[in-house]
DNA sequence: ACTAGCATACTACCATACAAGTCAAGCGGT
DNA sequence: ACCGCTTGACTTGTATGGTAGTATGCTAGT
């Protein structure tokens, strides 16, 4: 009967890296495992009573995207968030985003229009101590956006990408804000309905920009969390 | 005597994984794996006189490229040049060399215009036949745009994207238009050095839309090395 | 007490063995 | 003659063994 493992929270119709990939990836990202902290295959492996095959392989990808450093023979490491990087991704986001926006208030449609309405609307709803709902609403809003546009796979880029930036929102802990971030979502939404694909360009890039006021704060208030780079 | 194997062309101080990587990226753009092809993780693990291993980690990282695609236990295809996909790196590339050159128009150091003007220069020495070197100093020209707007990250990730770009140019023939696209390459320096920000970023663009001219015409001339979806 | 050097317990990387699924060819029955 | 099943040679995915390199802590010598 020992073939029977305890919590199997992996699924067999898909390779096992890849989920290892995803589920070390939402704890990076949630500080459950926190920068700096070593990590190493045979660990992980035998936590989730797997090879260290398919760990390695997760442990590639995630380092290819700046969640984890790999020291051959050293150890595996938590990366600390640096501020370059993260102001490295968001200038490679507001980039791709933009485009992206432009061409949908190029177009216009009543459709999407509505679609993106409602989303604000739901994110009205969320109770103010709930940030992690609003992050998950704030996601799916952009990548609307994306989808609206017919570019899914810029939509893929930006998520190959991000993570960086979604480490620093999981820390920003000002529910204050969400309310402002809200009125941006709805003044990109109004150009767009507008068909002003100036304003909606502009609207969208301040919405971004809005992480590079409050990244300073958390740096300071979260000195173990960033490298010492200021 | 036999351990001396015949040409090894891995280095042993990197690890086997990007090198195999690197190289099998390179014959695939070079269409010297051809399209549709089917390869294997023991084929090419033999031949370099290697193990599956490492040659499997460069086929996950060339899937995700979008390069082959694996078929779990059925086997591993080079990928035909989707129109498509094309068009969709394209957007992303453009998205992010327009902010990019904005970036170096607004700061327009002479030192940064008198180095993409000695580019320039040599691009035209080039003889019309080398249509390799060619490509190398183009992608040099806009390496050297990225640089000079301190954004090494950005152009990292315009290079894991572009490969699919790669692939059609390596297949343009024409080199009578080269010269077009240096002039396209002096209106842009232009405008950087006149700081004119605008005029940059719609040079540029229409610099990378070029490829959407010659495209059609090599996919009917190639169809072999295309999918069907047109 | 203190330091130099060595043994040991790690690490990631590579190679090899095993498992599970796919596909095609060939044989046997109808 | 033709169709269906079986068998075997593939494929990728996973597990495990072995290797070289690093860091740490203990031991021995001063």
């Amino acid at each position: 009967m020992q073939n029977i493992k305890p919590q199997r929270v992996l699924s067999a119709a898909e390779a096992v890296g890849p989920q290892v990939y995803r589920i070390l990836r939402e704890q990076i990202i949630q500080a459950e495992l926190t920068p700096g902290e070593r990590i190493s295959e045979a660990e992980i492996a035998k936590s989730l009573s797997i090879s260290r095959q398919p760990v390695r392989e997760a442990f590639i990808k995630l380092s290819e995207e700046g969640l984890v450093q790999v020291l051959p023979q050293r150890g595996t490491y938590v990366t600390r968030i640096s501020t370059a990087s993260v102001m490295d991704v968001r200038f490679v986001r507001e980039a791709i985003e933009a485009d992206i926006v432009r061409q949908v208030a190029g177009e216009h449609t009543a459709e999407t229009v509505r679609a993106l309405r409602d989303q604000i609307a739901r994110q009205k709803q969320v109770p103010q101590d709930d940030r992690a709902a609003f992050l998950r609403l704030d996601e799916l809003f952009h990548h609307t956006l994306a989808a609206a546009a017919g570019r899914a796979y810029a939509w893929s880029v930006i998520e190959s990408v991000k993570a960086q930036m979604d480490r620093v929102r999981f820390l920003s802990v000002d529910d204050l804000h969400i309310g402002r971030l809200i009125d941006q979502h709805e003044r990109i939404v109004d150009a767009i309905a507008a068909g002003d694909v100036g304003k909606a360009e502009t609207a969208l890039r301040t919405h971004l920009r809005e992480i590079l006021k409050s990244l300073p704060e958390i740096a300071r208030a979260r000195t173990e969390f960033f490298d010492g780079v200021a």
